[in-house]
RNA sequence: GGGCGAUUAGCUCAGUUGGUUAGAGCGCCGGUUUCACAUACCGGAGGUCACUGGUUCAAAUCCAGUAUCGCCCACCA
């Protein structure tokens, strides 16, 4: 070979030539095809928002290797690219930057204005996170990527409404709902996070009107009370028996409330007693519905106390608490104070504390397709096509959160996403329509700045497109509905919108049900489980076969990641640092079995230092890196490659075994999604058994210059290096592509790539139990030998004599016919094998099965270590000895294990002893 | 409050249906720059498998309980 090599792998430099060259020969797109199978993978969409982190991170390395094998397996392989347009976090964030930027607020640029200004926030940044993919290797057809509001997907989206709505599933309706006053819009439950919070637990004396007796009652939230409508106790609870239908004096706001009787009054729980405020909270809305309570409304919509508050009006609802606090104390009515730690509802986008309010709202009812869903996770063999989880857990949790849904509020006070298309006529719809405050009527309906009250006249008009006329008045004034829809209804979608959905396409046809949904544990319910309600609904399938719950990634100290608390991770610090392949592999390598990963990386302010792991990838790169160096350096001219042992070297037919069994268990690690174990197995066999022992041994043979052996070593060295790229090339496709190009290989069929060179087929043929045998003994005599030399101190440049005494033929015969590997490995002027051969004065010795191992070193040897090492091992065979004979000394143990065991443990008995009667006279011959 | 998961070497983790001396990587200690690689090579030390009890001839592995950590669900004032 001419080729200059460096000895260093740089990945920086061939990553974006090998991913550039890649797309150009369109290695990454697919269509459909009769003549293979479809392998399908459509991605969870990040949101535009969102910059890499380290879930996907890991979640796209899984993805890529997936999708990288099963299209070197021949599939015709689609992993579908896409962003989420993610309406509230979205317009948060161009918000904010328009707050930042021009001091203005969304109603002051208006609600054109600010989705101009989005979308052309999105043209900015919304591409950045596919950069960021391709920057990690990922192989997706980016020609197809999508967008939940690009036209396309806008009609499906629509047709989705419409259907569900001529279902009677949709309807529009007053419930208790959960209200952002930050963002100014609904949430579903789901978007809700509770947080442990330190609070207090206020108890405060209601004093009983017309001999009713005083009532104290508990409350975390003392504002509410301002919107106390009524009392309740429990029916059966004795002490209040008189005081029910009675009434008491609401303080500071003196009005009379009445004393009910609910079982929702948890006798147990304080006095028994319990406030009831209708509007602001979700079990005091029911107990109020049941007793026709009267709904108080105290908090606004921006959390401020409104003028319904008294005094109180206009303050914030935290400032009210403190006011409320002190003016019951000045009244003397505020009993009791506790330390109270409850769990308080948070917004999980913006943090801030969610206020329950009733409210009209779009809702879906979920038990049509909650029944839907249900039927494709039932598991076992059935009729049915169904959805397979893995781990199965969470399939277990999916049918229990569909046992239990509720409806879902659809409908988002927010400017950015898909309007409702429901439509309302203006001259007919009286006072259902109602300008925000600071619209007039005319503005606020062309601006869409509007409340739509149906309980006060608003009839909607469900249509894709804005209809001409009134169909009841004939009137052709018509708005359309203000609100948009949950993000989640259009992601809800997205394996079959994003194939062509509501069109019956060719790609529909082809590749739907999709193969495999890769995420992580947050949105399984959230997403996941609607994504099967809604193919199960439309297209009348499963929207994909499996589906993967990936680990979660914590800190090194098992925290949450997170920006702001600087301990986030940048997956691209660690491409920077260490290359893709480095990074892809060290977050395969920890994807195993458990849920959660630790990831070792330092970070000091936000940016990543060191990883222990995946400076262990580019380790791994470096040592394939450098044993193709060594391959491609050594072999004269192009190889043919050499899938057979030939002349029957056992180092060919040891590592052709090897390469078997380990495509073997690649195989089955990789279907089973063990992706730790993947990494592990190959780091073993290249590692280890390819460079460590094969390539140290190919070394005398390449260059003993017989040019039939050479041929054969070269053939194998270069194949079984060809097919271990082949293996390795999902988790490292840059590396693995940079030198396979450059491998000196006589093929004619070769591909362009790598990436679409065949999956390589384990050879039964090739495994080879006798030679991996002899192979394992060799080693363990090699490596006892190379243990002498370092505890006696032998230099590595001082050639030694070895004298291997063997207990029998058989094992002397086994010695000899592999003395050159023995005499190489362990760096061996001469050798003497034989049975009858005895101990040399002076010699360093260990024992392995029935050879005694010498290395005579008169003058050199320092008895004291030497005796030391000997007592060592006796000891331990000593130990295990003990241990093995009250085994088998078990009467329990002869009789009831199997006779295969026992015989095991008898000849490992037999074993023991000779090697510590060995041990034990190389230490009397020593001193 | 209910459910689930985890606990194995200093660190991060493997350990498949119970059966040789519980493994790997990193870190640590000793040695080595001989022509693939010091991002390397050779060797070594290091574990009461969280704890307690049980089942079994035999338990890191199965069962029960305890502790610690984490996650999910839940309207308890």
């Amino acid at each position: 070979m001419t080729t200059e090599l460096p000895t260093k792998y740089d990945p920086k430099h061939c990553e974006s030539t090998w991913y550039a060259r890649w797309e150009e020969a369109g290695h990454f797109r697919a269509r459909p095809n009769p003549d293979r199978k479809p392998y399908c993978i459509t991605i969870p969409p990040p949101n535009v928002t969102g910059e890499l982190h380290m879930g996907h991170a890991m979640q796209h390395t899984i993805h890529d290797n997936v999708t990288r094998r099963k299209r070197m397996q021949g599939y015709e392989t689609l992993c579908l690219p896409g962003t989420d347009h993610a309406g509230i976090a979205t317009q948060m964030k161009v918000e904010e930057k328009l707050y930042r930027e021009e001091g203005k607020t969304r109603y002051e640029v208006g609600r054109e204005g600010l989705i101009e200004r989005i979308w052309e926030w999105r043209e900015e940044y919304g591409n950045a996170i596919y950069d960021q993919l391709r920057k990690l290797g990922c192989s997706y057809d980016w020609e197809r990527s999508r967008f939940t509001l690009d036209d396309g997907y806008v009609a499906a989206v629509l047709k989705a409404f419409e259907s569900f709505h001529e279902h009677g599933w949709i309807y529009r309706g007053t419930r208790m709902i959960n209200w952002c006053p930050k963002c100014g819009t609904v949430i579903s439950d789901l978007e809700t996070e509770e947080r442990l919070t330190q609070g207090k637990l206020w108890h405060i004396r209601y004093p009983g009107l017309d001999g009713a007796p005083d009532v104290t009652v508990a409350t975390t939230r003392p504002e509410t009370m301002l919107g106390d409508t009524g009392v309740a106790v429990h029916p059966s609870d004795a002490r209040w028996q008189e005081a029910v239908g009675r009434q008491v004096l609401l303080p500071l706001m003196e009005r009379p409330i009445p004393i009910v009787a609910d079982d929702y009054a948890d006798p147990e729980m304080g006095s028994g007693a319990v406030k009831v405020t209708p509007a602001h909270d979700p079990n005091d809305y029911e107990v109020g519905a049941r007793h026709d309570l009267v709904q108080i409304v105290v908090i606004g919509f921006d959390g401020m106390m409104t003028d319904h508050a008294g005094a109180w009006a206009g303050l914030d609802r935290y400032e009210c608490r403190k006011q409320v606090i002190v003016a019951l104390k000045a009244a003397g009515l505020l009993v009791q104070i506790d330390d109270h730690e409850h769990a308080v509802p948070h917004h999980d986008k913006c943090g801030t504390v969610i206020e329950p309010l009733p409210m009209e709202q779009w809702f879906m009812n979920m038990e049509g397709l909650a029944a839907k869903a249900r039927a494709h996770l039932q598991g076992g063999r059935t009729e049915i096509p169904q959805v397979r989880y893995q781990p199965d857990r969470y399939r277990g949790y999916a049918l229990e959160w569909l046992d239990n849904i509720r409806d879902w509020a659809l409908s988002r006070q927010i400017w950015w996403g898909h309007r409702i298309p429901a439509w309302y006529c203006v001259d007919c719809s009286g006072d259902g329509l109602t300008p925000l405050s600071g619209y007039d009527r005319d503005q606020a309906l062309k601006d869409g700045a509007f409340r739509v009250a149906v309980e006060a006249g608003a009839r909607p008009i469900v249509a894709t497109r804005q209809p001409q006329a009134c169909p009841d008045c004939d009137g052709t004034h018509l708005v359309q509905d203000p609100d948009v829809l949950d993000t989640w209804f259009s992601s809800a979608l997205w394996p079959f919108a994003t194939l062509g959905w509501p069109e019956p396409t060719p790609d529909l046809a082809y590749f739907h049900p999709t193969d495999l949904m890769i995420t992580g544990r947050d949105i399984l319910h959230l997403w996941v489980l609607r994504m099967i309600m809604t193919a199960s609904e439309f297209v009348d399938q499963i929207p994909f076969q499996q589906v993967l719950i990936h680990p979660t990634i914590l800190t090194k100290d098992g925290k949450r990641m997170s920006k702001s608390l600087g301990t986030g991770l940048n997956p691209l610090d660690l491409v920077r640092l260490y290359g893709a392949d480095a990074t892809r592999y060290s977050l395969l390598a920890q994807c195993g079995a458990t849920q959660d990963v630790r990831f070792d990386a330092q970070i000091e302010d936000n940016v990543v230092q060191a990883s222990a792991s995946a400076e262990a990838g580019r380790n791994f790169c470096n040592k394939l890196w450098n044993a193709a160096r060594y391959v491609m350096l050594s072999v004269d001219g192009n190889v043919t490659p050499v899938a057979s042992a030939g002349t029957g070297e056992l180092a060919d037919r040891w590592i052709l075994s090897r390469l078997a069994q380990t495509i073997r268990s690649i195989d089955e690690a990789q279907d089973s999604f063990r992706f730790s174990d993947v990494t592990r197995t190959l780091h073993e066999f290249l590692w280890r058994d390819y460079c460590d022992w094969y390539i140290e041994l190919a070394k005398p043979r390449l260059l003993s210059g017989q040019s039939q052996g050479r041929a054969q070593v070269e053939g194998v060295l270069v194949y079984v290096l060809e097919q271990a790229l082949r293996l390795m090339h999902p988790i490292m496709p840059f590396l693995t592509e940079e030198i396979w190009q450059q491998l000196p290989l006589a093929d004619p069929e070769r591909p362009d790539s790598l990436m679409i060179a065949s999956w390589p087929e384990p050879d039964a043929e090739a495994i080879d139990m006798a030679a991996e045998a002899d192979m394992t003994f060799l080693q363990a005599v090699i490596s006892s030998a190379r243990t002498i030399r370092s505890e006696l101190n032998v230099p590595q440049s001082k050639k030694i004599h070895l004298v291997l005494a063997a207990g029998s033929t058989a094992s002397a015969e086994r010695l000899e016919t592999h003395r050159d590997y023995v005499q190489g490995l362990v760096g061996a002027e001469s050798i003497d094998i034989g049975t009858d051969l005895t101990q040399p004065a002076s010699s360093g010795s260990a024992v392995v099965g029935d050879i005694e191992i010498y290395v005579p070193l008169e003058g050199l040897i320092d008895t004291d270590a030497e005796a030391r090492r000997l007592r060592k091992e006796i000891d331990k065979f000593l130990s295990l000895i003990t241990a093995l004979d009250k085994k088998l000394g078990n009467e329990g143990f002869l009789k009831k294990a199997p006779t295969a065991v026992v015989e095991k443990e008898r000849l490992r008995r037999q074993e023991y002893d000779t090697s510590l009667q060995k041990l034990t006279s190389s230490l009397e011959m020593l001193e």
